[in-house]
DNA sequence: GAGTACCG
DNA sequence: GGAT
């Protein structure tokens, strides 16, 4: 595996993964999940909202951060615990400005990429499994480099600073109905992250 | 011409 | 590995 790749397993417990969920329910009503598109016109299958200074979008004009969501709003606020845990697995120096949250429904999944649109990649990506397991590809510093796959289920929570910070990644599919912690089933992934 | 959050 |  890639050095600076860390997975924290069972890291987040039950009680306080459905006090997360909670949270998160809050600001999906504030900042409903809306659907991503490549650069030409493919529409990802995970859906998306973000929390924080700044939110991941991409359509047309490319992948980039934005300080509103689609509908005009401004991102709801981080959640206390999601920045406690930054502090703890991360750095106390800067708190992340951006916390996406990506859903994925039985079906969905994630092409090998890059986070490539953050201007300081010294800073890590804290990633943050809830819900049903998935099966997680990580790759080296070139597409076609050797990858590893890896199953993460809820709680787990995985830290992708140093080499792992360029690295590509992705996630090959979903093992729907392996957790209750949802109600409709499926999958959220939260990665925190310095944006700019 | 590079790089790929999509597809096959 | 494409097509964009």
């Amino acid at each position: 595996m890639i050095k600076g790749f860390k997975i924290f397993k069972n890291a987040i417990s039950a009680d306080d993964r459905r006090l997360l969920v909670h949270d998160l329910r809050l600001a999906v009503e504030r900042a409903p999940l809306y659907r991503s598109y490549t650069p030409s016109g493919q529409p990802l299958s995970v859906r998306t909202t973000s929390m924080g200074r700044y939110g991941w979008y991409s359509d047309a004009a490319g992948y980039r951060y934005v300080t509103r969501h689609p509908n005009g709003t401004k991102w709801p606020a981080i959640p206390a615990p999601l920045l406690n845990l930054w502090g703890l697995l991360v750095s106390t120096d800067r708190a992340p400005d951006s916390c996406l949250l990506n859903y994925y429904s039985g079906t969905a999944k994630m092409g090998l990429h890059r986070d490539n649109d953050e201007v300081d990649f010294s800073w890590p990506v804290l990633s943050i499994s809830l819900g049903d397991d998935a099966l997680f590809r990580v790759g080296g510093m070139a597409r076609g480099d050797a990858t590893q796959s890896v199953w993460l289920s809820s709680g787990d929570v995985v830290v992708m600073g140093g080499d792992a910070r360029r690295a590509y990644h992705g996630i090959d599919r979903i093992k729907f109905g392996t957790s209750r912690l949802l109600a409709h089933g499926g999958r959220i992934n939260l990665t925190l992250r310095v944006a700019k």
